[in-house]
DNA sequence: ATGACAATCAGAGATTGA
């Protein structure tokens, strides 16, 4: 009788599809917000999951709720604004939380780590200044934050490894990219020394997952609380997954979901996800 | 030009966001 390969009985602990999902989500407060992203978690099942204003300190973080949903969690936190996490099935190493560049610069907006599936992937979470009102303090800021963000998209590029640039990047790319861009026109999220920095950073090697995969107008990741911005579906795509070539090589899906802005107490972003091979 | 709306910290209303 021959006997089974032994191969066979190995349990790996990633998804049978062999695809990893990764989410980017702006929640605006997790005190606000740890209802809904539970239940969006359940729903969604992303292996990671990459969170912006999170708005507490790092040790205030309910940790614990996410760990008994099987996430491991990584956070870098600050008191009232900002603050970045990572949620992972997977296990989670190397974790760098300041984005290289400028040694004064205590804002929580970078959280860098290695995620271990099938193969180690470089994923960086980024919650990249507003900017507005512009001119000012509060712009040039978002100009040199995205002046160290290139010289790190370099360094990443320069790895050839499977890496990506994930979360909020408070950036309208195109015209495309918004419901009535002419109320964008002078503000930070549009300018064209804004979109210069992040086509900068683009023409690197860098691919635009949601772009790879959608051609069309009319796709938005944030809407406004105020003045019925949801109702009229007036929306911006401002949160982004941008990856280098080798994990550009393993993107299968990037998909919006937009259904959860309907939702109660919604936060104002709503999740961005791809699917890689591996 | 301003505010509209929401979250936080604090315990009212200013600050921040986009």
């Amino acid at each position: 009788m021959l006997q089974a390969p032994v191969v066979a009985e190995l349990v790996f602990p990633f998804k049978e599809t062999n695809t990893v999902k990764i989410a980017s989500f702006n929640i605006n407060g997790i005190k606000a917000r740890a209802n809904a992203l539970m239940t969006w978690l359940r729903e969604a099942q992303p292996d990671v999951a990459l969170l912006q204003e999170i708005k507490s300190l790092s040790e205030n973080f309910p940790s614990d709720l996410f760990k008994d949903l099987g996430y491991n969690v990584a956070v870098n936190g600050q008191k009232s604004f900002n603050g970045v996490a990572i949620l992972s099935k997977l296990p989670i190493e190397d974790i760098v939380t300041r984005l290289p560049g400028d040694s004064e610069d205590d804002q929580a907006r970078w959280l860098e780590v290695t995620i271990v599936g099938n193969q180690a992937i470089r994923m960086c979470n980024l919650y990249l200044p507003n900017g507005n009102p512009t001119p000012g303090p509060k712009y040039d800021y978002k100009l040199s934050w995205m002046r160290r963000l290139h010289e790190k998209a370099k360094q990443l590029i320069d790895s050839e490894i499977p890496a990506f640039m994930a979360g909020d990047y408070n950036i309208i790319p195109q015209a495309e990219d918004a419901a009535n861009i002419g109320a964008w026109e002078q503000d930070a999220l549009f300018l064209p020394e804004s979109r210069a920095e992040f086509r900068k950073i683009l023409n690197l090697g860098f691919t635009d997952a949601f772009r790879a995969k959608h051609n069309s107008s009319g796709h938005y990741s944030f809407w406004d609380y105020q003045a019925g911005a949801w109702d009229r579906d007036d929306g911006i795509r401002i949160d982004h997954f941008l990856l280098t070539p080798q994990c550009a090589d393993l993107l299968k899906n990037c998909q919006i979901d937009k259904h959860i802005r309907s939702r109660e107490k919604p936060s104002d972003h709503v999740p961005i996800w791809i699917e890689l091979d591996g």
